[in-house]
Order: structure tokens, then sequence, then C-alpha cells
DNA sequence: AATGAATGAGGATTCATTCAT
DNA sequence: GATGAATGAATCCTCATTCAT
């Protein structure tokens, strides 16, 4: 503890505008990890306390509450997207992919039920179709004719069916659930794994 | 010591005992809309004001928040029972009564869903377990060999799919979205109606 | 999620964190008077006010009431030790300044008689209990052979009678029947002041 | 339990006027317990239950909190009075009977802590120096020359300063300490004892 | 005369958001 | 750019008190 009091004493505060990206990331993660705790309203203090910066950090990187979140779902969102865009991508590795953040984030199963709730008006739904949307665009690509599933709607509807059915405490049961959801609909799907895995 | 009405102030009505019952359904009432609109989180005292009563009535019917979110689901789980409890009932037959709760009542969605969230070990969630397994028994008693869900688990399963699929603003919307998902399951649903209906 | 001020409204000051000490003191004196004046039981938003802060100060400084209450106390018992630890401190010399607290503190009347109320096991009266002994080891230091009061027992006795007879609307009354008290059990008592004073 | 079901069944209410002065009794009784319980500012609704009446009946004998207390103090001030109005009462016996009341009673200790709250205003206040000069009277009649109170105001003074002491969770507690006060003071107190007893 | 439901004010507590430093 | 204190509105919950029956 009181080992070597040399340098590190006399630096609480200013790493420099390096700190910007790191705190920004660090509140992102944070935000999941609280997120899968205690759901979506989670208080923010939280979030800036568990990140280690002070609120007014988390307000400098995301004004409001939506925008936090947004920018939570926004990531989650560019992965499926980056496995749908993978040279050699097929349905079942994007489903695959999507199916890894279902059982990761809690926020992520919540978007794809945003039409659910609100009457499309608020700031926060918008943005939450508009990703939807980025995710069906995803997986629309990659349909053909070897399934049951007849369209894009039949693909998103079930997607929604398999995210209404994945829940549980843990992350392996989670997944345990997801795929017996999509073995009932008899839709094929790739190993579930984050994309870079 | 220091509070409430200095007296002789005008005070509106009071219908006296009579009007308990009447406040009791009028809250429950109450509860089903708002929680439709806000979820079960939302306020306890706008449920009060839209029953039109104090919230010091609310606290006498239900103790809590649980009890009332208790109260009124009991009345969905239980109208599903009767409906799998009627003469001449089978699977479809009951799973159309429960397919129109689920696009009635936002909060019978969520109770479906009960396993997501919590650790089990509060009131709300264990209530909501039970409830939960109420169901399912309503509906195993008709399980057959005729269908593809293979046992009590995949009819649950395939309950919790279709759960997440009932999204929308509008009770039609919510209706057309269930009935496309029991089709993606390949299960036959009777209509879709309240129990008595 | 449907709360708070709907921003750009006028907000009053904010003298940043440099208020935190002034506004940290200003709640305990605030306390000081209202706990006189109403009691441990007083509402804490009437202390906030009193103090011109709001409510979320009060709390950010005290997280609970036992906390002020606490504080409050704190202060009085550690003059109360300054007062024994002091260079040729002797009994009447402590009880003197112990007397000028009871004659000032409500609330530190009430901490003396601390085990008459509750059952011991919430934190409050565990509290009352700790300060109480604190006091009781200021004045056993000083117990010589010179007096009435057998031992240690007597003289914790002793005080709780006499802050049970300060009682009156003024200080100086309280300080009279303090001095009377004292008297009619036979204990001399130095100079009636604070521990600086 | 369904033993006998003739008559005990159908006389839920209406006793007749008789019930009235049980009722009166129950409440006082019931104050009397919860006050010592929970303090002189226990719920209103806590002393009707475990009177085992409706809160209105409690408001119809007592208009307000504090005709309540009052008439519990009337009572135990009462009794003092008849100790010291009996033929051959001494200034020791009385003591006794005080001294049984404020072992038994939180609410007359308070009483005779009244002026030490308050401003003296409000009409609870009043009452309680009226009450205490009651008992102040039925004390001064016996007093003579022989023991150290110089006067009534001593003698008073005495009586506050045991009070003050009077502290401890059981009866036989409290009595220890009120023994252990009047000892202090040097003055003789009689068997503690009800007036009756 | 009793019952017990209803009313609604008051107090505790929590957070979203702002802002001086 | 970061910190973290301050603000105060909103929500929860508890009771004192009234009053229809």
């Amino acid at each position: 503890m009181t080992q070597h009091p040399t340098a590190q004493e006399r630096r609480p505060a200013n790493d420099g505008p390096k700190a910007a990206a790191r705190n920004r990331a660090a509140l992102m993660a944070a935000a999941r990890e609280v997120y899968a705790e205690y759901g979506l309203d989670a208080p923010l203090s939280g979030i800036a306390r568990r990140a280690g910066v002070g609120q007014g950090v988390l307000y400098r990187h995301f004004p409001d509450r939506a925008a936090l979140a947004d920018a939570v779902l926004e990531e989650n969102v560019r992965e499926v997207e980056q496995a749908g865009a993978a040279a050699g991508a097929n349905l079942a590795g994007v489903l695959g992919v999507l199916t890894w953040h279902l059982t990761e984030s809690a926020a992520f199963i919540g978007l794809l039920h945003a039409d659910r709730t609100g009457d499309g008006t608020d700031d926060l739904h918008t943005h939450a179709l508009a990703l939807s949307e980025r995710v069906a665009r995803s997986l629309r690509g990659h349909l053909t004719g070897g399934h049951r599933l007849a369209g894009s709607d039949d693909l998103m509807l079930a997607v929604a069916m398999v995210s209404g059915a994945v829940t549980g405490p843990t992350r392996e049961e989670r997944e345990r659930r997801a795929l017996a959801a999509w073995r009932l609909l008899g839709v094929e799907v790739g190993p579930v794994r984050p994309v870079g895995g």
C-alpha cells in the first residue's frame, strides 16, 4: 500500500484527451452489465459509478438516457450487420451471431420488442425501430427458398418469437432456450458466437 | 402530528363502504390499462388517479405493488383455467383463450416471461412462477400426440415464443401477430376470445 | 422516466462543491434547532428547508435519519470528552460542560435516555448506547471518593436524573433547573459552559 | 369451531348502550399498552385495532389524539390523588404510588416532562400542566420538615429527576432504577404499588 | 352507537439533470 | 474534460380524520 510513494500519487485526474475514449468505452461496458442486472431502467448514477467516472462524464458522452441505450444497442446491431456482410455469410451464420447477442444483452432483447410499448412518437422508440430495421435488412439478404420462413416478415416474426423465449438467469440457460426455440420453428442456426469469435 | 387536513375543509364525496367493491374493480381495471400502457412498473399513483380514488384506497385493497399485479394476473389465469376445465375443451380452444389474454393484457405477457428477470427470491417473482405453472397445468391436460409439440416443455416454450411476438399498438394488430406466430409453429389455435365469449 | 424537471427551467443557485462543507454545517445547525423545537422525530424536510438546501443534499451528507442525529450528538459527546481530557480537568469541571450541553441540546438529553425506548436492536439505539458510554467514560476517569456518588453507575444515574429535570423554554431556565437538580443530589458542578468557553 | 351454531352467531354488533362504556375502557387499556410499546406518537389506528373496535368509535369517545392521551393520564393522576387523600397517607406512601405509575406508564413520564417541549400555547400542553399541578398538590400536602426537600418546588424537581431515571425495557428494571434514584436523593419511598394494591 | 372505507395531506426517499470548480 | 455536489420533482407510503351505512 504505502510501498512506493513515487509517481502514481499525484495523478488523480487529467490523463489527457485519451481518457475520453476510454471513459466512453467504460460507460458502455458498465451500461451493458447494469442493464443485464437491473434492466433498462437502472439508475444512471449506478452506471457512472460502475464505470468509475463522475456522472457529468456520462452526460458529456450521452446527453440522456436514450442516447446511452442507443449506443449500446447500436453496437449489437453493428456486429450483426458485420456478420451479415462477411464473405461467405449465410442465414444460419447470421442467426447464430444474432442469437449470441440475444443471450448476452437484455437490452438487445428489449430492442426487438420495441414496437410493443409506446406509441411510436418518442425518440427512444423511433431509434429502436430504426435499429430493428437494420437487423431485418441484414437477415433479409440471406433469405433463400430453402426453409420454412416465407419472407422477411416471417423472419422478423421468428426473431421476435425466439427473443421471447430467451429467458433464464445464466447465459448458458438462455442459449439453450434460444436453440430450442429455433428448433421448434424448424430453422437452422449456426454456431452461437460473437461476430469476431 | 404536524400533518393532515386542518379540519373543517370541504371534503369530496365519500360514498361509504358501498363503494368498496366498486373501487376494487375500478382499481383493477385501471391497473390493466396502465400496465398495458406503461408496463408493470408504472406509478401506483397514476393507477389510483385513473381509477378515480385516493391513493389510500389502493393501499387498502392491495397492500403493495405485487398484490395488485397478482390480482390482475390471477384473473387472467383463472379464465384460462376455466377454459381448460370446460366440458369438451381441447388444446386449440384453450390456446385461443390464452391468446385472447395475451392480446388484451400486457401484464399477462410479462407474467409468461417471469423467469427472465430476477433471481427467484422476491415475492413478485415467486407468485409469477406459481401463476405461470397454473397456466402450464391447464394446457398440459390437453396435450395429445397429434401435433408438433412433443411435451409440456415444448408447449410452454411455444407459449413464451408467441407472447414474444405479440406486439403492436392495437388489439387487432396483436391478434394478427399472435396468430401468425402460432402458424409458424404449426400449431392449431381455436377462436381467439375471452372464456365466456 | 416520466419525471424530473422538463429541462430549460430557471434553476436556483448552485455554488458548486465549495458549498459542500458549508451545507453540511448548515444542516447540522438546522438539525440542532429543529431537534430542540420538535424532538428527534422532526421531519427531515423541515431541517433541509431551515438549512436552506434541497432535500437531496441532506441525503447526500447523511444517508438516513440516524446518521444526522449521530453527527449532531457526536459533536456534543466530543466536546464532553475534550473537557474530560483537558489538563487539570476534574469531575466538577466536566459536569459543567456536560450540563452546558444538556441545556443547549434537546437531542443530547434524549441521548442520555436512549436505553428507555426501543429494544436495543436498531442502529439508532446502538449508536446512542455507544455515545452514552463515551460520556460515561469521560466522567468515570474523574471519580474520586470525595462525594456522594459511590461509583460509575450512580454517576450515570445522576446524569440521567439531571437530564430529566432540564426543562423549560429558555436556556437560562434550563440551566437554573439543572443546577438545582445537581444541588439536590449534593454534587458540585463547575461553571456551566461550552468546552472552549 | 362449528360446534354449537346456536345463539352466539347472530350478535356481531349492538350490545346495547352498555357497549359504550366497555369500549371506552378497552380503548384506554389499548392506548396504555400501545403507548408503552411505541410511545405517545403511535398510530391511533393501531390503538383502535387492539381495542377491537372501529376507528370511528375511538373518535366518538376521544375527539382527537390529545383527548385520548389526556384520559389515560387523567386516570394516573387520579390514582395518585386518591393515594394522597387516603386516611393515614404520608409522603412516602404517595411517592410509592407515584413511582408505581412512573414504572407502568410511559405516557405518565412524558406528562411530568411536559414543560420541556412545546411553547405552552397548545391544548395538549395546557392540559399536561394542569395535570402536573394536580400531582404537585397531592404531594405538597404531605410535605413535612423531616427530609431534604425544602419545599414544593424541590419536591417536583425531584419527581422530574426520578422520572428521568426511569428507563429500561421491563417494569422491574424501571422500578429498580426509580428506587435507586430516590435513594440518591435521600428521599424515603413507600412500597411501589397501585393505589388499590 | 358502531363499523370500516375513503380521502388526501405530509413526510421519506430516489434519481435525472445541471453546473461551479 | 472531469468531478461530484446541488437541485427538486416524482413516487411511495402512512395515517389522521371524516362519514355513509
